[in-house]
DNA sequence: TGTGTCAACTAGTGTC
DNA sequence: GACACTAGTTGACACA
């Protein structure tokens, strides 16, 4: 059973009955992103990526919706579709400058910066809003796409290193059949100088002069 | 006219 | 509960 939120938005989409997909569920089911890594994003604490305080003083919807400064479900929306519908607006190349610069200082704005801002651009607070979730949403997608890549280039370049060291171990046992105790060293040698985690001991051993690594071939 | 871009929107979620 | 945020979507517009 559907309710009637759900009915609604159909007929605000103008959609048939069947074809709306509650949002929760297009969310689940449809719309997962093609790739689920986001690392930079993941890394970091939500409040330093969005480089915002929230203990400061925050704004409040409500109260600039009644001052008319944002739209209201009763008032409209920015575009008022009373008014003829969604009118597409451009930004000017200077308005966009202005924002663009804006945002390289602080990704995210305090209620102060969004007033003077809209009105050094002559725009409405919402629209600045709205230009920094679009500017927000843009620049995280650019940097899941260089991430992806980045970690496109890792996969490949440790296939590769994979694919040579598989050779050198073939290569290796076809010298010596069964391992002896120098084969045995040489492999132990490989992984002290390859294992991130074995950092202490490959320094312990330069600092040795490798004397560790060659006791045990002596003995 | 098909496609990409982007302002504006909605729904869901996290934080206080 | 109020609010700001993100993710996903819509629709107008520009342009090849």
């Amino acid at each position: 059973m559907e309710d009637d939120e759900a009915c609604n938005t159909k007929l605000r989409l103008g959609l048939g009955l069947d074809d709306y997909v509650p949002r929760k569920k297009r969310h689940d089911e449809k719309a997962k992103p093609v790739v689920s890594l986001d690392l930079a994003f993941a890394l970091r604490p939500k409040q330093e990526a969005m480089n915002v305080d929230h203990k400061a003083d925050r704004p409040s919807f409500k109260k600039m919706e009644r001052d008319h400064e944002y739209p209201s479900k009763e008032n409209g929306s920015i575009n008022n579709k009373k008014d003829g519908g969604r009118k597409k607006l451009r930004l000017s190349k200077e308005q966009a400058s202005l924002l663009e610069d804006s945002f390289k200082i602080h990704s995210t704005l305090t209620p102060a910066q969004k007033q003077a801002l809209s009105q050094q651009l002559n725009l409405k607070p919402r629209q600045v809003e709205v230009w920094f979730q679009n500017r927000r949403a843009r620049t995280k997608l650019k940097q899941t796409e260089v991430d992806c890549e980045f970690l496109k280039k890792c996969c490949e370049s440790l296939s590769e290193e994979n694919k040579r060291l598989k050779k050198e171990l073939q290569e290796l046992r076809s010298l010596k059949v069964g391992p002896s105790p120098l084969y045995i060293q040489i492999q132990k040698a490989a992984t002290l100088a390859m294992c991130t985690s074995c950092e202490k001991g490959i320094k312990a051993n330069e600092v040795k002069g490798n004397e560790a690594v060659f006791d045990v071939v002596r003995k």
